[in-house]
DNA sequence: CCAAAAGTGTTCAAAGTACACCCATGA
DNA sequence: TCATGGGTGTACTTTGAACACTTTTGG
């Protein structure tokens, strides 16, 4: 089992999303070169001869997009392994899954809404980026990941609507108001206001210190 | 980028979680060759030149462990790349999570209890199986995924012992059984009876088509 | 004043919890 | 008969859903 083991390369792969204009939306890029030259992509990057993945991810994320480190959330997704997925060869790709505030896109990217489903990504992209948009769906209800999403601080409208460009429905302010600001932890209140250019000034919060959602926050 | 990009191999883990005797077990090799010879391990293979992922997981289910194909239930868990997780050179290992009947431990594995923390397997296998059984906790309090512990005929009290084995907790038998009898999809009744050895016979259930919990059954 | 958005109170229905109680078997 | 485990009924509590209502700003 030594001289016969398969060599792969692996790329690791972002599903960067955001919630720009009320909008779910994925950062792609257009590819330079082959394979799929002039193909929208995930951004992606191979993995170094001494790099972690986690590492890999993060430099990507950093170095190749220009987004602000700390900032926002990265974990792994998946994995993808399908022999023919790339055709220069064995590639593995391992995906992560990055939620980021609305920010402007960095050169040689663009936030696409994440809606259509006639994306056609190169690669296997398509699926990556399902896989990645399901797990965020489901990690909103549980976790309270949702502030990744929002600027350091932020209304708890600005939160719901979060919620509601995620998973595609409605969600009463009222309940939603409750049932935020009494889940210990989920967030922080501070005691500086927006200065209201409509209705009455909303209190400006930061992200809590807890995680996980205990009950979970269900959509329909 | 051409000539430059590193190469790996992958390996892919499988963390097999059985309940054998009310006990959350795990199954493990020891390992023949070196690294770590004779330390206990996680059983994995390379993955082939042209094999897919789920397949190479599948391979070494079947043929390796000489499981049954078709029962229990297969999944993706996550990846692991640490440089120096192998000393032989860069290998990311994929690792797939196994859910499993009890059944008697192919030759050369053997079911291990997965509670105590001294367990010192190669590799970075501590940190993969705290992950998997992380998942599997998780898992069933949002799906059906435990009936995949159980034989093709169970009682809902041996349903019931999967959740206080995985869980650690006890659940209350009354309420449990109106909970997953009344989730529709969860459980198919049959018309057959266990002959009771002790009390009342039970009915047999076989794990209905429904994947997903809603609402979901909460660990407390 | 009115419109708009933030935030609170109240009511009703659904779901979870606790536990009394009955059922069907072996010994 | 009793002990044991399977299964049902029911009262209580907690949580979520719906929505009327008050608060605070701008115009």
């Amino acid at each position: 089992m030594t001289a016969s083991i398969a060599t792969f390369a692996i790329a690791v792969d972002l599903v960067v999303l955001t919630v720009h204009r009320d909008t779910l939306s994925v950062l792609l890029v257009k590819r330079a070169g082959e394979p799929f030259a002039g193909v929208a992509a995930l951004p992606g990057t191979f993995v170094g001869v001494d790099e972690d993945l986690d590492r890999a991810a993060a430099r990507e994320l950093v170095d190749e997009l220009g987004l602000v480190r700390g900032e926002g959330h990265l974990e792994q997704l998946a994995s993808y392994g399908d022999p023919a997925r790339d055709p220069r060869g064995r590639v593995v790709a391992v995906a992560y899954l990055a939620l980021l505030p609305g920010l402007s896109a960095p050169s040689g990217a663009s936030w696409h809404p994440v809606a259509p489903k006639e994306r056609a990504l190169a690669f296997d992209h398509d699926r990556i980026l399902d896989d990645g948009v399901e797990r965020a769906r489901a990690k909103l209800e549980y976790s309270s990941l949702a502030a990744e999403f929002c600027p350091p601080e932020f209304t708890i409208a600005q939160l719901r609507r979060i919620y509601e460009a995620v998973w595609g429905a409605t969600v009463d302010p009222r309940n939603f108001h409750r049932k935020v600001t009494g889940t210990p932890g989920f967030v922080t209140a501070t005691d500086r206001y927006t200065d209201g250019d409509r209705g009455r000034p909303a209190r400006l919060y930061t992200k809590g210190p807890a995680t996980s959602l205990h009950p979970p926050l269900l959509r329909r």
